[in-house]
DNA sequence: AGGTCATTTGAAACCGGTTTCATGCTTTGA
DNA sequence: TCAAAGCATGAAACCGGTTTCAAATGACCT
């Protein structure tokens, strides 16, 4: 049926054959694993070329008992944020030898565990997943088949997964207190999705922790146009508000360029913050003042975490990558009113 | 060296012997491949559970010469429209039980090979790649081990490779197309880098058939920030301009967001249209217009096409999606000077 | 009752590599 | 000169599954 199998595949006893040697040598020129007289291992080379041979990764990792893959579980790649993490993410894991196979979720914890399991049939050696809070069937499934997971966008030391990420309560706090040093107190707060999303949990927390600033809240799609509306509405339950905290750069970004047309400036009118820092947040005007989250940098240490796990150099150990503010035009005392 | 593999792992003989089988039966029920007694059945099912077994999918591989892997050659995930591609592409291939490995190139021939030869060894079934320009060593490389490989982002059913995608030339006339109608008669075409860039070429070639208007064109970092000098600048060299075609949305984002500052409207001063139609696109004032490309149908069908080629059923055939003018506030006939 | 046929089952071969281990040959050292 | 050590090499076992094939069981039919 698969036309392509037809010429039965060439193996290393036909390589051998070839080379008038045994499968041993062969295997021992693959991986030059020992040493092979000069001459042997040229006919060998020589076999190989002619032959057109190519090792079986799958016979080869029935040995070594490794697959040399890692998965990732990511709630979207729609989400600029995610995208990033994983370009420094896949590109760090080549450097160690190990590819990823990525899987979305869309913040489903059932999506996550059927996800999960098929990244386990696969023999995945370890995995990456978004924040700390899951499903219990994932644990159990994780758990039992002994697969190394490290979780990241979160930074959590006391967790019992090992968290490599951004302190998600500290980066929300460090937006609403630049707010509340410009003299703010009456804020708007606008978040995503909260269902299943254990990050955007730790956000409120820390924006709403220790304060007595008048917040209100609002949740939004994730999605530059509906963030218009939900400003507007947000405004008009809460019509004192001076700032807006957004706990998404894609949120905030779709305040500024909605915010003409509701007839505000910022910061005069209201002052926006974000968080992420995203490409295009210091040009959309007059700048987003947001919380850079160093996703490059989580990225790097995460790969190298995960790594070293399976390689044997034991459990991965939390990494806290610190968010930094980024002041830019959109944030400014409130005016008096 | 590795604790986790301290515990030696249970087999299909672990299994046979705890059930008072043979490995055979344990094989049968594993993959229900035949009738099995039911009391055997559970009689396996259960020392699955107790011995916490789980196939090792190397040696499964091994045997049906399968490893329901494919890889995706792409780019980099900075870049919206490869994030977008490849979230649908992954949800579509997990429909067909096909886990996508993801390699990024940087643009590189060189890195694009290295990586190819890496997913090569790791046993890919398939593998998608952005455009049918190559290095001859990748077309070595996937022809030596007979990898099914099916390029996007591109069409043209007459290549050696199928190719599943839009007409970038045809995109980029369509843009052109709409600001002759408009009026235009002296154009800036803004472009990405064009090193190892086939659809960028395409873009070209469309968007300077044909047409006796003066265009200049200029290159640009795919960023939001750099647009502004470059645009800057091309205003500087053709004072005349009435339009700047960007073959990119982030381009043409990037140049909206920056004319304010350099004294220009949209679309009063200068007509801007993008191609892409990213998220935002449509929030950016004045709107912009844009040469829609869909993507997601795009993934879709990749994803099928190289699903049914592994399957044994024929090579993918090559399949066009069209791309979409969408006419929003960015673009106008031309003022009187 | 006897024969045919379908169904369930296990032993053993097999997939394509790696690794162990014994062997024979070459050095080295006293 | 002879034993000890070093090295390259191949036969065979092995990794953890699947698949073949023949035997055993039992149902069905005349």
């Amino acid at each position: 049926m698969n036309q392509r199998s037809r010429p039965k595949k060439t193996t290393v006893r036909d390589v051998a054959e070839a080379a008038g040697v045994s499968v041993a040598t062969v295997s021992r020129v693959l991986n030059d694993s020992a040493q092979v007289a000069p001459d042997k291992k040229s006919r060998v080379l020589d076999a190989i070329d002619t032959l057109r041979f190519t090792p079986s990764a799958a016979a080869r990792a029935v040995n070594t008992g490794r697959s040399r893959i890692v998965g990732a579980l990511i709630p979207t790649l729609e989400h600029a944020i995610f995208a990033r993490f994983l370009n420094v993410l896949e590109e760090r894991l080549n450097q160690h030898e190990l590819s990823l196979v990525v899987a979305t979720t869309r913040g489903d914890p059932d999506i996550e565990v059927a996800r999960a399991r098929a990244l386990a049939n696969l023999g995945i050696e370890g995995l990456f997943v978004s924040g700390v809070t899951h499903d219990t069937a994932f644990f159990e499934l994780v758990q039992r088949r002994d697969i190394p997971v490290l979780a990241t966008s979160y930074f959590d030391p006391s967790n019992a997964l090992p968290t490599v990420g951004y302190d998600n309560a500290k980066a929300a706090r460090m937006a609403m207190d630049h707010l509340i040093e410009l003299g703010h107190k009456d804020i708007i707060i606008l978040h995503g999705p909260v269902a299943n999303n254990d990050r955007t949990a730790e956000r409120l927390k820390g924006a709403k922790s220790g304060s007595d600033i008048s917040v209100c809240t609002f949740e939004s799609p994730l999605d530059f146009t509906a963030v218009g509306s939900v400003l507007e509405n947000a405004l008009a339950v809460c019509p004192n508000a001076t700032a807006a905290l957004c706990f998404s750069d894609v949120l905030a970004q779709g305040a500024l360029l909605h915010m003409p047309s509701l007839g505000l400036a910022a910061p005069s009118d209201l002052s926006v913050i974000g968080i992420d820092d995203l490409p295009g947040s210091a040009s959309v005007p007059p700048g987003l003042t947001t919380v850079h989250l160093p996703v490059g940098q989580m990225g790097e240490h995460a790969a190298d975490q995960l790594a070293g796990w399976v390689e044997g150099r034991g459990p991965a150990k939390p990494f806290e990558v610190k968010p930094r503010l980024i002041v830019r035009g959109s944030t400014a005392a409130p005016r008096k009113k």
